[in-house]
DNA sequence: CGTGTGATTGACGCCTGTCAACGTCTGTGG
DNA sequence: CCACAGACGTTGACAGGCGTCAATCACACG
């Protein structure tokens, strides 16, 4: 367990918004005592696919991949967390085990708070519920197009997609490079394929000068045309 | 607009505990006095995907089908909403357009509840609010899920979960008639594949005694041997 | 009885997964 | 400092699953 400097709760409201904006002070300061932080290194899980949770986690910093594990252990990655988005309450609500594993990408601090904490401030505080509805009917409504795009879109057209999705969630650096690095095989587990199609269809976009590969660095040099690629037949 | 006789909210508690099961005697008054109820025909189109919708749905009694549209008008189904669910509240909650199209399959008696009764409850009644969070997290569950099966499973193996899935959902008579009729088109719309490709496998497990076929209603012979073929991999 | 919608079957070919071989890079231990 | 292991990336060959197109059949309804 690595010793960290805890974020108090009024930076992560101040800085991005977390989900106890519409706390009051006293609210925020009673969450900021209960709540326990800890750094997490790349690579470590947060927790299983099938385990019960007592609490759920706040991301002050870092990535997170949530992903499925399916067949013959394939990874299907159903969603990146950062900074200000919250973790593992769908199963706390639910009252179910956890669905998904949720693994470090990129160094991360986490404050974790108790489920009792949760079920309080959904209790007393009505702009905190309405906000933790909101983010679930919102990634509710994001699976759903992530399903159909899954259904109907050919591998090159998903790729497109989820290039796009990375850039939007994880924005591009001065000189357009990606900010977030994944491997082959981590995005082949996002686009739901094989690694060595993820492999020949970057070349291809590399080609048609859409992107540029360094490594894994990924620079975005013609968004509007993956744009084009990504809905084709839509 | 039909006119029917108005099921009281009363009865769907009582019957099929739905959502408004924890309501007050009051409360449920004021509901069953503020909602407006119809029947909808075969093929009445609800809401349409990218529609504002000013209320929510409880359904009495029927089937409706719940789908995106997706490349070249091709229908996405998402999920299937029967007595006791409810129906476009994750808009409502998100407060964004409807992400999905519902079209009745089988007629349907609807109660249309405003959304301003929605979040007085949600401010007054905190049992019915954690029903509400929980039926949102089981459906982001179930979404995840899906999307799983979509990214890693054969159309072979989505179509035994597919036949698994509504058979749970809407059950088999005493002679294992599975208690949903839909078109092939229907089917391949759920399973995410062509047409034609459900017919040929349907066939296949017609010809393996996994199931029989008349018209279009669908015996469910052997369903433990459909459950190992949708899981063959896992 | 004609018309239209849905179901079925066959032919064909492309997309994409799999397997195998090889290249590249990094970190470790001798 | 070098050798080596191990993880990751790349490329080619190949086959088969599945989508598409077209023709035909089945059935219901006005």
């Amino acid at each position: 367990m690595s010793k960290i400097e805890m974020p108090h709760c009024e930076f992560c409201v101040q800085n991005f918004k977390s989900i106890f904006k519409s706390l009051s002070d006293d609210e925020l300061e009673s969450v900021n005592f209960e709540k326990s932080c800890r750094l997490y290194k790349k690579g470590d899980v947060i927790f299983h696919e099938g385990n019960r949770t007592s609490g759920f986690y706040c991301v002050s910093s870092g990535i997170i991949k949530v992903f499925k594990t399916g067949i013959e252990g394939k990874e299907q990655i159903i969603r990146f967390v950062k900074k200000g988005d919250i973790l593992g309450y769908r199963s706390l609500i639910s009252k179910e085990a956890a669905c998904s594993t949720a693994k470090v990408i990129e160094e991360t601090i986490l404050c974790f708070i108790p489920s009792e904490t949760l079920f309080q401030l959904v209790k007393s505080n009505i702009d905190f519920t309405m906000e933790l509805m909101q983010r679930t009917a919102k990634e509710l409504g994001e699976s759903n197009k992530f399903l159909i795009d899954m259904a109907q879109k050919n591998v090159r057209e998903r790729l497109a997609s989820v290039l796009i999705m990375l850039a939007e969630t994880f924005s591009l650096d001065d000189n357009k490079i990606l900010q977030i690095t994944l491997t082959r095989e981590e995005l082949a587990n996002i686009v739901g394929t094989a690694t060595e199609s993820v492999i020949r269809l970057l070349s291809e976009f590399k080609h048609d000068e859409l992107i540029d590969l360094k490594g894994r660095k990924i620079i975005i040099k013609n968004l509007d045309e993956l744009e084009e690629i990504s809905t084709m037949y839509l």
